[in-house]
DNA sequence: ATGAAAGCGCTAACAT
DNA sequence: ATGTTAGCGCTTTCAT
């Protein structure tokens, strides 16, 4: 209760001090009449402090409002608490979802997801995740739609660590990752399609789509095999690559209307793809599901409430979200790794577009019941 | 060409020094024979340097794979070239698009900017501007959905500029904005109803929207009163609130429905809860803009390959993003503030769902007029 | 229980 | 033209 003087160690320097100088820890010291150790012990609740002491620089330093320069302490502790996320422009409603519940999965943990400023704008997925690499986050959760291999080298180098989510990986990749089979994925779509019957289906494609597509590729065709089909070629359709996926779907949606050997069903990776070509098969008075059924790879719960709610094939969203952010605190940690290269299933998820439920109306007691205990 | 020593002033510490380290300005000085401060000259193009050594410094840093910590620099410079941007979770389509341009511009004006995670989680806009006013960002624009004063006087404490975005603002506030006259939006969007014909135009509203409905009344009444319509308290819906918005407007669409004295038209502040709406009316058998005309306030753009393209008084979302970035960046810069306070207009957007196009060609919407003289 | 001092990596004033 | 030095605000070791 006596030191109102500065600890003496503070000949303030000439030039950055009146630049618009914020409320410091020295600050606090001095107006508690303690040395600015003190005040951080305090407010770090260190048991080195007695609770007395403790409470008398907590209320100084609300009432000087002083707030704890977090880039000082970043310096300090090389730690930010800080997560980097690259996530290309434009994600789609699935890597939406997956961005949501990834942040509320660190913010729990204490982690401050900070998200790459390409997700607003078209700025290259490569080049914020090199921003980020110079920001010093704590660690990165990437969704590239590139080969993930450069990514990783690059953060290697700086050591930090990295998750790659709903990437496509190789056997041999050492990268941390989350992801889901694609090929399964879309072999499960096709076999929907397939098991209701279909033997037409349609499978329209970007051409541009070199790294998601092929593994999709494979899952349809195996399927259409392992149901008898023979030509499993006959009814792969590129589609012009467009901005506005649901003018894409709108337009393969006339082109489709002119096929002389029209198929029955059309399996489609974009859901939006799946929304504008139902549109324009319903201008035409063809109807989905009666005329041709639809399912689409990708998230669909925002159809619910639109013309024909569209079913999915769905990523297990909220599991690769917490699994990913598990691996990756895991590793900043430098805890022991565990299981760190995930490949998880998808979800079909039923709703009219397929024509499954319109089939079934009625005719099934629901079987999932199994070890239910009803009493 | 001689000094292979480090200058001799760097008595490594204890600890720090082996934690994860990452090239240094100083091993960069090290590996060229120089000292650290011709390196951070070099390497920031100060013309106090040779254009020789600047060469070398460049070459080694590239070698080492030198980046510099932006940490350390911010924390020196008391700057971070970066921007917060606060944005409520799950901004709707307008508010996106707002994000991205204004991601686009401040990118150009080689500013940094950064999401809050807000955008991303339920998490509070109040939290995360806190959170960027430790982060010590440059500069925040922010896009809140509660009055503004509240996080003015508290960037204003720590001399943090801010530019608010499409918020509500009062004739005395102080503060920096740049947004929109929902009034006279709201007043556009009903006026071009009732010059179609409709003087039975529904306006449902949500009830906790306590902060941009008001606006959005009296515009939509002053518009009724304008063309005669006596009692402008008739047709107010308030609707349940909903997470999801294309579901309450397919709700709000049933109960429409059953309305005895049903309204012709239908004025709606939210794009998704317009095609639930349309939805729900079709399912029924009731056409927009047929039966019922539809104009919604937002952002339409995104409906043009829909089932039906909605008519909508939209924000001039590049403009606004163009010139909050350019007020928040002279205050940054400490230049004269000139104009920082704007208030502008919007545009119709008439696409399908109010029936101008339809009329226009000759067939007229089914209009329920008080006193019409209907051929 | 508290204070002194060091130092994270950088920029810039000042000295040479 | 380049080097020395201080210090941004913080945490932590060490000494008292």
């Amino acid at each position: 209760m006596d030191a109102q003087e500065p600890p003496v160690f503070l000949r303030k320097n000439r030039r950055y001090a009146e630049t618009n100088r914020r409320v410091t820890i020295m600050d606090v010291a001095r107006a508690a009449g303690c040395s600015h150790t003190t005040v951080s012990l305090s407010l770090n609740d260190s048991p080195l402090i007695t609770e007395a002491t403790r409470r008398r620089v907590r209320e100084k330093a609300k009432a000087l409002k002083y707030t704890p320069n977090r880039v000082a302490r970043s310096l300090r502790l090389a730690r930010s608490q800080t997560i980097g996320i690259v996530a290309g422009s434009g994600p789609d409603q699935s890597r939406a979802g997956l961005l949501r519940y990834l942040g509320t999965t660190l913010l729990q943990k204490k982690f401050r997801p900070f998200l790459s400023s390409s997700l607003i704008t078209r700025q290259d997925e490569w080049e914020c995740f090199g921003e980020f690499l110079e920001d010093r986050v704590d660690g990165i959760i990437a969704l590239v739609s590139d080969r993930v291999e450069r990514y990783e080298a690059s953060a290697r180098q700086v050591n930090c660590p990295v998750v790659f989510a709903l990437g496509v990986h190789q056997s041999d990749d050492r990268a941390d990752y989350v992801t889901v089979d694609r090929e399964e994925g879309a072999y499960q779509g096709a076999a929907h399609l397939l098991a209701l019957g279909h033997r037409k289906i349609a499978f329209p494609y970007r051409p541009c789509d070199l790294l998601f597509h092929p593994p999709k590729l494979r899952g349809y065709q195996r399927a259409l095999r392992e149901f008898g089909v023979v030509d499993v070629e006959r009814h792969l359709f590129p589609y012009p690559v467009e901005m506005d996926w649901t003018k894409s779907g709108y337009d393969f949606g006339e082109k489709f209307l002119s096929l002389a050997d029209r198929p029955s069903a059309v399996f489609t990776s974009d859901v939006r793809f799946a929304m504008g070509f139902i549109r324009r098969l319903r201008k035409a008075g063809v109807g989905v599901p009666g005329d041709v059924a639809v399912v689409a790879y990708g998230s669909g719960r925002d159809t619910d409430w639109m013309e024909v709610p569209i079913t999915t094939v769905e990523f297990p969203l909220k599991v690769i979200a917490e699994k990913a952010a598990e691996i990756l605190i895991r590793r900043i940690q430098g805890e022991p790794s565990g299981d760190s290269q995930m490949t998880l299933g998808h979800e079909l998820a039923i709703r009219d577009s397929c024509g499954a439920k319109a089939a079934r109306e009625g005719s099934r007691p629901n079987l999932d019941l199994a070890g239910a205990a009803t009493s």
